[in-house]
DNA sequence: TGCTGTATCTTTTTT
DNA sequence: AGATACAGCA
């Protein structure tokens, strides 16, 4: 039973123009809640409707969050035809194909795939083979060797070249970086290795240089479409192109003043070349917001203005009312927290739930205090972005045992679980590696290890495969629980803290019971890990609504009826570390821009007055009063929103700070008192 | 060779 | 504050 979809009354012109075109390539440039997400939604059901199979469309997304959203929203408006459409991640699309053809490759088909700091490990084992750990001048060290490799790869420049502009710093190392490229792309061939880069690389040069596999996937996929297209680089824009090559049905969709990812590669001129790659590229630009108020929009469009290259866009809207965006200049950091976990309680009271709450921060240690906060008064969150809980080192331990499993020939795992024996260090481990014959896929210990802890480890591997047929489809779940027995006592040998890693573990053993197939698994931990859910004081299931914690990268494409961003000061965000050169600058605004933007209702901007977070040693040392983000100071700006200022005995100076809105006084008026009066009312009990 | 304690440096965002 | 590199000891 098909809904009729009503698409002429559910669009707006350009909206409609957009789902409408199905056959040749557009490119559809949308500012920030202008219905992007509604777009594509309806151009999967369009398609549908008209009798494309839905495995025939490709849909890239940068997130799964956003291609799971999408896909749920399409079968709602159509049915769960619209489900099986495919895609995913650049990443996760690339594995998926890179399987199905490892044979063209000369690539094994249980390729393990290496995370950041697997890659990293790997770089340092390599440096050291070749002897370059022992220089007298300070080499780099293994995470920007890595970076500089990868950046040359994900911006197609050559090494010389990213060094020269990015790392002049390491430009006398450059034979020896090179040298070590060259042996980590041989290890990683010989070993069934593949890092993130090489999911795009191999999966470049076998579109490049397999004319039928590109044919075959281009009559597979027959209508493709990506999403926040300023977000990709020159490889991942390439391999869209190439699977579009053959029958030029391409939609990509982004806004170039949402490009946050620069430092991945990313280059947001892919949207402005575009038209350039196909030929009679048809543009349609969505400018009307549904998402936010005016005021707030009043803001963003304001500090979006001032970027130095962009597409001229004015978003506008017609949502009445609304009320300014506050600036809260609090005390310290704790005030901060705080200040929004009181507003938080009181806008519950009001009937805004959890769930349409969140709050956002450049990095992810800015939301340390706020964890804390919220903890002791039960308010329950989920953190989205920061670091990963399978990058917690007990995690990665236990990952590399089923890694071992799954591909027997992953030294970089054989390394890992072989340290953790006590006795071994990385001579040893490097030993016992090369005494072992590497079969297909079955490990053959060869004689001569003596130590008895060694025939413990593969006596537990000997078990499980045993166990479980070699075939695909083990349960990864019961193999960590074979593992589990193995490791505990390593775990407690290792961390003074095991107590508090065990419980991680048994989470592991959960996320993992929900996977019937190892390699599922493993690829999902290495490209689609779970998120870090600090959520677990037990109230999650309560109510069910839980608040949203996020770094801005992480909330990218999502919205909220109120959203705080937080730490809005000079050197925060902007992040000092992106101060150095005018592109650093200009993406930290973009950052401030996508923050903003994710708000529907209210918009609350905080910083600490004092500065006591761990980096603010750097300059001084101990406590440093922080100045308001630039994007908050240049001219005009400020009377884009209201500044509150905490100083608790300046009730005269903040009314002085308020400028009306013009136009819708009454409500924003209201508000703006009712704002003013619980503040400082909030402040007495300080 | 491996382990442990100390000096040193760096510190963002993600697949 | 945490990770990493390095030196010295068992």
């Amino acid at each position: 039973m098909n809904k009729k979809i009503d698409y002429r009354n559910e669009l707006n012109p350009a909206q409609l123009e957009a789902v409408e075109s199905i056959d040749g390539a557009y490119l559809v440039i949308a500012g920030a809640g202008s219905g992007k997400t509604r777009v594509l939604v309806h151009r999967v059901a369009y398609l549908v409707e008209k009798k494309v199979k839905p495995d025939e469309i490709l849909l890239l997304t940068f997130t799964r969050r956003a291609a799971e959203e999408m896909l749920r929203r399409a079968s709602l408006l159509l049915d769960e035809r619209c489900s099986r459409v495919s895609g995913g991640t650049f990443h996760s699309f690339a594995n998926a194909t890179l399987r199905r053809y490892a044979k063209v490759l000369h690539l094994a088909n249980n390729f393990s795939i290496l995370d950041e700091s697997d890659a990293a490990d790997t770089i340092n084992l390599i440096r050291a083979r070749l002897g370059l750990d022992k220089t007298d001048k300070r080499f780099p060290r293994k995470r920007a060797i890595l970076e500089v490799i990868s950046k040359s790869i994900n911006k197609s420049e050559k090494l010389a070249d990213v060094l020269y502009d990015e790392y002049p710093q390491f430009l006398e190392f450059s034979d020896e970086i090179k040298k070590i490229r060259e042996e980590y792309r041989k290890y990683k061939a010989a070993k069934s290795l593949l890092d993130y880069d090489d999911l795009l690389v191999y999966l470049k040069e076998l579109l490049v240089n397999h004319a039928d596999v590109r044919l075959a996937l281009s009559r597979r996929y027959k209508y493709v479409m990506v999403d926040e297209y300023q977000d990709t680089n020159k490889l991942q824009a390439y391999i869209a192109c190439l699977l579009a090559s053959e029958h030029k049905n391409i939609m990509v969709v982004g806004d170039d003043a949402q490009s946050i990812y620069s430092f991945r590669g990313a280059n947001f001129r892919n949207i402005m070349d575009f038209p350039r790659l196909f030929k009679n590229t048809r543009i349609i630009i969505l400018e009307e917001n549904y998402r936010s108020t005016q005021p707030i929009l009043n803001l963003t469009n304001e500090v979006i203005s001032r970027a130095k290259e962009k597409f001229e866009k004015n978003l506008y809207t017609r949502k009445q009312g609304g009320s300014h965006p506050l600036f809260i200049d609090a005390e310290d950091e704790n005030a901060q927290s705080r200040y929004i976990a009181d507003k938080i309680l009181g806008l519950r009271e009001e009937g805004i739930e959890l769930k349409d709450i969140a709050v956002l921060f450049r990095s992810g240690w800015h939301s340390n205090d706020l964890e804390i906060e919220l903890a002791s008064r039960n308010i329950p969150f989920v953190k989205y972005g920061g670091q990963k809980f399978v990058e917690a080192a007990h995690i990665k331990d236990v990952i590399s045992y089923l890694r071992i499993v799954y591909n027997s020939a992953d030294q970089v795992s054989w390394m890992r679980a072989l340290l953790l024996i006590p006795g071994i260090g990385s001579k040893s481990a490097e030993k016992i590696i090369s005494s072992f014959s590497f079969g297909k896929d079955r490990l053959h210990p060869i004689s001569g290890i003596k130590k008895e802890e060694v025939r413990k480890l593969l006596d537990i591997l000997k078990e499980i495969d045993s166990a479980s047929p070699a075939q695909a489809g083990r349960d990864p779940a019961r193999i960590i629980a074979i593992i589990l027995e193995y490791y505990q006592p390593l775990l407690k040998h290792k961390y003074d803290d095991f107590h508090k890693r065990i419980n991680d573990l048994d989470s592991l053993l959960r996320i993992a019971s929900r996977y019937k197939s190892l390699e599922q698994f493993l690829t999902d931990m290495a490209l689609e890990p779970p998120e870090r859910s600090l959520a677990e004081a037990g109230l999650r299931d309560k109510d069910d609504s839980t608040l949203t914690l996020s770094t801005i990268h992480s909330a990218k494409g999502l919205e909220w009826h109120t959203v705080f961003l937080i730490y809005v000061a000079e050197g925060h965000l902007p992040s000092y570390l992106s101060l150095e050169d005018e592109e650093g600058i200009e993406e930290e605004r973009r950052l401030f821009y996508v923050a903003s933007t994710r708000a529907k209702e209210n918009l609350f901007l905080l910083k600490p007055h004092i500065d006591r977070s761990p980096r603010s040693f750097m300059d001084g040392g101990g406590s440093v009063f922080t100045q308001p983000s630039r994007f908050l100071d240049e001219g005009g700006i400020m009377d884009k929103f209201v500044q509150v200022e905490d100083a608790g005995d300046e009730f005269a100076a903040a009314c002085a700070e308020f400028k009306e809105d013009t136009g819708k006084k009454s409500a924003s008026d209201k508000e703006f008192l009712r704002m003013m009066q619980e503040y400082f009312h909030g402040q007495e009990e300080d």
